[in-house]
DNA sequence: CCCTTGCATTTGAACGCTCAAATTCGTACT
DNA sequence: AGTACGAATTTGAGCGTTCAAATGCAAGGG
């Protein structure tokens, strides 16, 4: 039953009878598709008349073997997830939307537990030339494969930045969290904010220095100098249960900087928690303004991703790249915005 | 210098150079991957060693155009997003990550503001064979695109049951919601609770009569019988902030049973902010065992999808379908079962 | 000893497109 | 009038695979 119309139809239209219909020969069809100022007007209207009339639409297959290219681009990610709050989604939406104006599709590949592993994949992937390129949707500290993959000549773009080699010579893009923070800053500053305190996981070399620094900095900008004893490194949200009260009663600060939206929501499940206390007691801000930054109460104020312009970035190198038009990797920091989300 | 790569290698293996090297024909190379029991052991051996030596990997396109199959489906959402938390991450990782295993990988569209217009893109994507099939992720009352896909012979799996139609002849699967809230009910019952109250957006003819129906049917089961008054019919979790306290001085239930994580989120949120009372007087559960499930507190009891089960049951009817070999459609309602989260 | 059978392997033709080069034709230039 | 040019169009090859049919070859039956 299934697959039956595929074969009851006459047949499919190509280019050949798409060309005999409008008496021309196949290549001026394959024209008026791929560059149309190459065939004069007349001939183009009876062609496109034709290719109506019979409903012809190229063939994707028949294209990616003649151009080598299929226009089809890897969307990796672990086969493993760590955040608890996912902003993936909303990225593979928005990166899939911008592509699809570029002529280029996403697929999804979910594979490799470390680096060597996803590195195997995307040989196997390019080898077979199944995807013209790759995103890496998040990097991290020490990350091979974009290395790798530049190495090989494959295209790709990381969102995330190189942090353990800031001039590596792949494409990459990045939110400046470092900024973000500052407005955190900045925003809690004019609030009238003096001890602000920052949560996050403990140095590592690479974002989570700048966040802090970017908070640290931003409240010296606006004259307030931080209390270096006002930071609680936690490696995981669900550990500010246990040390969020201590800390909170030893440094008795009035805002509380985190790292992202899931340390902010787990802060603001232990501020709501304290008996004798107001969650309102305690400004909370988050990072990513994730849909938890907006459906929790009270809600957070967060800093915004800009993720269509990043998907738009990428998509501009990465189809430069495999166009062989780059000239030059793109390198882009690109400035968060502040959602200030008023305590009710 | 990107792609150059690609230009500087002698040339790249195909089944004519690796059928040189090993001294077979091209096709004998085929049949080593595709069938390899039409091949002698020993030529197989030989083959596979100069496979090897060369790194050939079969070129995707190539086989695309061949076998007029591209072994890629559609995963189709639609533009909008209307779900506060989404299962869309986890499904669509569960359903790649399988798709692997039969062969198949997913790519990620999106496209379409209505059914018509995701019709229009379901045609274009079938008529350029950029696809084998289509998942549907989920459907709505008076969807129309499963039914126009199956007419027009297009395999397609749709996650979620035509509730206006429970005849039609497409592939389905879904979770058992009722069978879910009757587990809710049960569990409610059984921790003494006999003023049980449902909030959920108001009956639709389907999914939201369905949910309700399981929880009033599951305490019936278990000897208690429900008040007709203790429903709040509400099509937004927002609208909880307003109208849920007034709701619970009315009818004083003990347990608040939602139609979803959402409602169940934003339920614990009101009660946690109702001055002088515990969050825990009253219990609240959930559906879908969402990230939001597990990071809120009081723990949410939840009903899980069992996703992985659900990607496995729909791979196996889409390739059967791509490949011809359908015997019938695939209709299948899924257990789910109950995630207990005690309140600490 | 020849013919059949069946297995292993080879041959050649698609599949539907794009690219590069060749051809046609009308126009302008000498 | 003859040639040169450029634009519009056509020709033919090639992309790398699979499928169907043909061939080669060894073993078994008459």
């Amino acid at each position: 039953m299934v697959g039956a119309a595929a074969r009851d139809v006459p047949r499919r239209a190509t280019l050949h009878s798409v060309a005999a219909a409008a008496g021309v020969s196949h290549q001026t069809v394959s024209n008026v598709l791929n560059a149309p100022d190459r065939v004069r007007p007349e001939t183009r209207a009876r062609v496109l008349q034709a290719i109506n009339a019979v409903g012809y639409r190229p063939d994707e297959a028949g294209r990616a073997l003649a151009r080598r290219s299929s226009r089809l681009v890897s969307f990796h990610v672990g086969v493993e997830r760590h955040d608890r709050v996912s902003m993936l989604d909303d990225f593979a939406r928005a990166l899939a939307r911008v592509g699809d104006a570029h002529g280029y599709r996403l697929v999804l590949d979910v594979a490799g537990r470390d680096d060597a592993e996803q590195i195997a994949s995307f040989e196997d992937l390019t080898a077979r030339r199944a995807v013209d390129g790759v995103v890496i949707p998040a990097t991290h500290v020490g990350d091979r494969r974009p290395g790798w993959l530049t190495a090989h000549g494959v295209p790709v773009v990381a969102f995330g930045r190189p942090w353990h080699e800031p001039a590596a010579p792949h494409s990459w893009v990045d939110v400046d969290g470092r900024h973000g923070m500052r407005l955190v800053a900045e925003h809690l500053v004019a609030a009238g904010h003096t001890r602000v305190a920052y949560v996050g996981p403990p140095p590592d070399g690479g974002m989570e220095d700048d966040r802090m620094a970017g908070l640290v900095d931003g409240l010296r900008d606006h004259g307030v100098v931080h209390d270096p004893r006002l930071v609680l490194p936690v490696a995981d949200p669900d550990a500010l249960r246990d040390r969020l009260p201590a800390f909170l009663d030893a440094g008795r600060p009035t805002a509380l900087v985190c790292r992202d939206d899931s340390f902010a929501f787990e802060a603001v499940q232990v501020l709501a928690g304290r008996p004798g206390r107001q969650v309102e007691d305690v400004t909370v801000t988050g990072f990513d303004d994730s849909r938890l930054a907006r459906v929790v109460r009270p809600g957070l104020t967060s800093v915004a991703q800009p993720l269509d312009q990043v998907a738009e970035l990428i998509w501009s190198s990465l189809v430069a790249q495999i166009e062989g038009r780059a000239q030059q990797p793109l390198q882009r920091l690109i400035r968060p915005r502040l959602v200030v989300r008023p305590t009710p």
